[in-house]
DNA sequence: TGCATGATGTTCT
DNA sequence: GAACATCATGCAC
């Protein structure tokens, strides 16, 4: 008795859909990753989709591999994979069933467990840097390639995401009432003019689109 | 305040 | 061998 309050997760047939329509139901959603040495939880702010193998930015473009398995498999697990030598980044599976649609998480407002998540992520000054980014969102939650394949529909995983009931005390902000933004993805060349980017206007931890140019190689002169 | 660049390793061609 | 769904830093103004 009187353990910690029941988590309800989001159920599995609200990914089973295309990731163009999950991804802005997502805002506002939360994630929380229980750890022996502490809950962080997140609002979701920024999302994008990807549309499996009709998506040329999607990494399922190319067909099922090792790495992108666990797109093809039923939805509501985590996807987690390792970028640019140094970083994480997750998404949620959506559709199932072969068809591997999935909504890369992209930023996050810490609401529990700042103290933990601050401790995770020392170089943030700013609370609203603690998740604003896909590889931040990972480090601020404290998901590593041991999370590829979690559940996140099932009460007991360390990884869940539930939606955001109403929170009487507090300024309530629910994606319903937010106003919902789309714009293009972030540093995807392939079909970058598919507005598949959502994010929670005016969420002040969702970074500004930064149209960069094109990466210049490093000069290597053999 | 804003941009240019290095760090760093896995995956795929 | 090259690309990569990035981040933090350093320097110019």
């Amino acid at each position: 008795m009187g353990g910690p309050a029941p988590v309800t997760p989001i159920p599995r047939d609200f990914f089973a859909r295309p990731a163009v329509d999950v991804a802005p139901e997502l805002l506002g959603a939360v994630i929380e990753h229980q750890a022996p040495e502490g809950l962080v939880a997140l609002r979701l702010t920024e999302v994008e989709a990807y549309a499996g193998q009709a998506d040329p930015a999607s990494h399922a473009y190319r067909g099922k591999t090792r790495r992108n398995a666990v797109m093809f498999g039923p939805p509501g697990h985590a996807y987690v994979y390792f970028t640019y030598g140094m970083h994480f980044c997750v998404n949620l599976v959506c559709l199932g069933e072969g068809r591997p649609d999935a909504v890369l998480l992209r930023a996050g407002e810490v609401i529990e467990g700042e103290a933990l998540a601050r401790a995770r992520r020392a170089t943030s000054r700013r609370a609203a840097d603690l998740a604003s980014g896909p590889a931040r969102l990972c480090q601020a939650l404290g998901i590593d390639s041991s999370f590829n394949g979690a559940d996140v529909c099932t009460a007991g995983s360390p990884l869940r995401v539930r939606a955001d009931g109403p929170r009487p005390g507090t300024t309530g902000r629910s994606a319903d009432k937010a106003k919902i933004a789309t714009g293009p993805r972030v540093g995807v060349t392939a079909a970058a003019e598919v507005p598949w980017r959502f994010w929670i206007e005016g969420a002040p931890s969702v970074s500004a689109y930064r149209p960069h140019g094109p990466r210049r190689r490093k000069l290597v002169t053999p």
